[in-house]
DNA sequence: TCAAAAGTGTTATCCTTACACCCATGT
DNA sequence: ACATGGGTGTAAGGATAACACTTTTGA
């Protein structure tokens, strides 16, 4: 309970770099498909105590030092200490903690760059499919996501009745069904239950291939290196969730913008249509926006007006942002 | 971007180890006022990756070992990397990184292997007076922190009419007033801004002695050793909000009990009153509890029925928690 | 003149808030 | 009998969810 020797870790910082074109959320990714033939991983760097005051500051300092994109807003997220996670059962190496963190980003002008350091942006939906309702369910949960889950809920009743209860109540509250809706911020719990299904390649990969050989099962959506597969699916559902309490996708946006535009980067992230009056009302009684007067020639159809976000609002209301109400739209 | 050498660095698990007793939401505190002359501190421990596979695991044993307290409910909440923070600016020793986190127990039985170890529990308000509004708005607030906070943005409009607003709305929306309500979950914010204002005694110790010397205030709460009590406000902010979506507090309950304890117990975390019948029909549609069918001989008047809490929620309802809402009562 | 997208007005419903009153026990 | 805390029914107000329709441009 008081000071002792403490073992000395390696402490990396790895972010997940959102931004969002052409309605799609995108992510900073290293190795990743256009690049070659590594598995992705998102970008990290070491913190250095000596040059950065504050592990904040030490993720800012290498991300605008190695990939010259300028990140505006940046929120810790979680810190992993795993072993036996994303480490092999015999790994020797140092050991290493990692701090995670959702940074957000306009996209950039020079891609070149970032490709010249084996780095590039791909949309997030890429990894996690299921997450993705804007064109209603997406197929793969009848498909290939939830006859395996069932069985798995299924094959813990065999010694014990009560577990499979449990697996199913949980699939329940992950996946809606039964009364229960589908929770679009539940990005991570969704991801862990396939995990312990062995649904995922990294469960396989941490050792868990008996579940996933014994099953044969497709293995869903794009696998990344270490456990930043994981990392990423906890920035989902936090941006997901601030979404609604605070104007963090006015980060995500050009200065000016149509309502329409806005609409579509919010449902981008939050993978589900809104209900257009609603989302204007919310916004206009928010008083988040405000007319620009000019009008932007629209892709066909009536111009639209443009707005901008009114930074004042952060010193007016408490939580001002899109309170998006419960179900879809 | 790619992998490079990791600078390394000390970890230490620091927790704010929460119990209610006698209505009291209390911590455990090494070398507090019961135990001798230092200046208090959260329990901590190291991180040895050797012996524990993750981070929270790492928690539970020592936190057991040392204290022999069953911890329930542990929740991680933020990694702070800071040099400047609670490091002198000379201090050339190992870097150290702190990640804090929120633990839940029942009041133990035996304090007396606590004391042994110089440790003993504390209401924790002794270190936040200002955020108990049980008994209406503390006095402290107009007394003692009002007056300074507005006397500091006030200051800093000499030479920036700008800063001075800002100030003014941070101050606004930390500590209501001006149409703004007081926001109970807002409690590391309102020690940021006191910490800013150099209005606790940490600010002073981390270096901020020019803010606090000139005003020559009295130092607001109990301070505590590193940046430990920023670790317990974000840990009572965190708690709060948890209350609201979560069944956290039967983790601080005995296992049968009455509905007006249950109030109680809330109302001390949360730090103000809640509407009796609003509170009862809450608890009562969120189907959190149920009776057991015995009553309480109370402290006088009625004996109150027992309940106890329905485990099943966690797996009927996607967020069973008691959603308090607005203002007083 | 027609397609395509922008933009608006209104109503039913639920949830939150607040009120005021009755009950069972110990002294 | 009365003080003390336990326990309940019900109405007002506001926020949310859903509805269908008009307007303005480019092809």
């Amino acid at each position: 309970m008081a000071d002792s020797a403490l073992t000395p870790i390696e402490i990396g910082l790895t972010a997940a770099i959102v931004a969002v074109e052409a309605d799609e959320p995108i992510i900073l990714v290293t190795g990743g498909s256009g690049t070659g033939a590594t598995i992705p991983g998102l970008p990290f760097g070491p913190f250095d105590p000596i040059a950065h005051r504050t592990l904040d500051i030490g993720l800012r300092g290498w991300v605008k030092a190695q990939t010259a994109l300028t990140v505006g807003y940046v929120e810790q997220l979680y810190t992993f200490g795993d072993r036996g996670r994303h480490a092999r059962p015999d790994d020797a190496g140092p050991h290493m903690v990692s701090v995670g963190y959702l940074a957000l980003t306009r996209v950039p002008k020079n891609v070149a760059a970032l490709r010249a350091a084996g780095a590039g942006f791909e949309p997030w939906y890429r990894f996690f499919p299921w997450e993705d309702w804007r064109d209603g369910r997406p197929a793969i949960l009848n498909d290939a996501i939830l006859p395996p889950l069932e069985q798995w809920a299924r094959a813990a009743g065999r010694d014990d009745p009560a577990r499979a209860g449990g697996r199913r109540a949980r699939l329940r509250l992950c996946f809606g069904g039964g009364g229960s809706p589908w929770d679009e911020e539940k990005v991570l719990d969704r991801y862990e239950l396939l995990y312990d299904a062995g649904l995922v390649e990294e469960a396989h990969r941490d050792g868990r291939e008996a579940a996933l050989a014994r099953s044969k099962m497709p293995v869903l959506g794009v696998p990344m290196r270490y456990d930043h597969r994981r990392i990423l699916a906890t920035a989902i559902a936090r941006l997901r969730a601030k979404l609604k309490y605070r104007p963090v996708v006015f980060e995500l946006m050009a200065p000016e913008f149509s309502l329409t535009e806005l609409q579509r980067t919010v449902e981008a992230i939050s993978g589900r249509h809104l209900h257009k009056q609603n989302f204007r009302r919310l916004v206009e009684t928010g008083a988040l926006v405000e007319p620009t007067g000019e009008t932007t020639a629209a892709t066909g159809g009536r111009p639209a007006a443009l707005f901008r976000f009114r930074h004042e609002v952060m010193q007016e209301r408490p939580a001002p942002g899109l309170r998006l109400g419960g179900r879809t739209s």
